[in-house]
DNA sequence: CGGTTTTGACCGGCGC
DNA sequence: GCGCCGGTCAAAACCG
């Protein structure tokens, strides 16, 4: 699929140039004209490197938010290996073997793997817009520990920064993303990261160096709506199908469930209510 | 019936 | 070139 190998190319060879380039081009297909704070922000945010306060404080923060059913994950190995672009969590799961990281995954593969009696199972984040991507899998050595690696970032966290209008309600109710820009950042920082007490980085390298670009970038040229974002969430895939990332790969050209074009439709966001993600094995 | 998972095929990279 | 291996595709099965 031609989209996937331009995605791919894209986000291997590298990225930051690119996306930062990308944010400060005003004529951007997806990006309205943010204001330089917000710019700012998710920009360093997405190249500063953590430091564990930050992330233990936006993990604890996302522990009361979220709702982890009897799943109780603890850290086994603070450690955050960065191997290009991917960033693998070792994490210590007691019991059920369900965990809820936030996001909706689909399973798209699973092979086994060498040496290992336990089958690596492939994930994409069911956001047409998103790249991100995990794997998991259980370690040979400790089945009770999941070795999870997140590749991509999960760019729908970031969006609510460039969110216009203020006028516009995105999501009033809510008390997840009335959240200031900064904590979206660190949202978005700890991106994909399971709620684990905490997590450490190896490398000083960017956390977020991962695949910014997403696969939007491609979609019809139409959607620019006043609202921009907003509007932009509503499922392209349905309307410009010929470009899809996703089209194929169900039998009804959108797999994804489309929250038409209400305002609510952020919760493409965080998708807190999502059920849990089974882990696979 | 639409979305998700399963699973073998397929493909590209790499070492020999 | 060939085989191995990890990653992805995609049709079919499955499920709510």
């Amino acid at each position: 699929m031609k989209w996937m190998e331009e995605l791919t190319t894209t986000w291997q060879d590298g990225s930051e140039d690119e996306f930062i380039r990308e944010l400060l081009d005003d004529s951007s297909p997806f990006l309205l004209t943010p204001p330089e704070t917000a710019i700012n922000h998710l920009v360093s945010a997405a190249f500063s490197v953590p430091t564990i306060d930050i992330i233990n404080n936006a993990l604890s923060v996302t522990n009361h938010e979220r709702h982890f059913l009897d799943t109780r994950i603890s850290m086994l190995e603070k450690d955050l290996s960065k191997a290009e672009h991917k960033y693998t969590l070792r994490i210590k799961s007691c019991g059920s073997g369900m965990a809820d990281d936030g996001y909706k995954w689909r399973k798209y593969g699973q092979k086994s793997i060498k040496n290992s009696p336990h089958p690596r199972s492939y994930y994409r984040c069911t956001n047409p817009r998103c790249s991100a991507k995990k794997q998991m899998e259980r370690s040979s050595d400790d089945p009770d520990t999941l070795i999870i690696t997140y590749e991509g970032l999960h760019l729908h966290y970031a969006y609510p920064c460039f969110l216009l209008d203020p006028a516009q309600h995105i999501n009033p109710p809510s008390k997840k993303l009335k959240s200031t820009v900064s904590k979206a950042d660190t949202q978005a920082q700890a991106q994909e990261s399971l709620p684990m007490e905490e997590y450490h980085r190896h490398s000083p390298t960017n956390l977020s160096s991962g695949p910014l670009y997403d696969p939007f970038v491609g979609f019809g040229q139409e959607r620019m709506g006043p609202q921009g974002l907003l509007e932009d969430m509503v499922p392209l895939v349905i309307r410009n199908p010929s470009n899809t990332p996703f089209s194929s790969n169900s039998s009804s050209g959108s797999s994804y469930p489309s929250p038409p074009t209400s305002p609510s439709s952020l919760s493409w966001s965080p998708n807190y209510s999502s059920p849990c993600f089974n882990i696979g094995f």
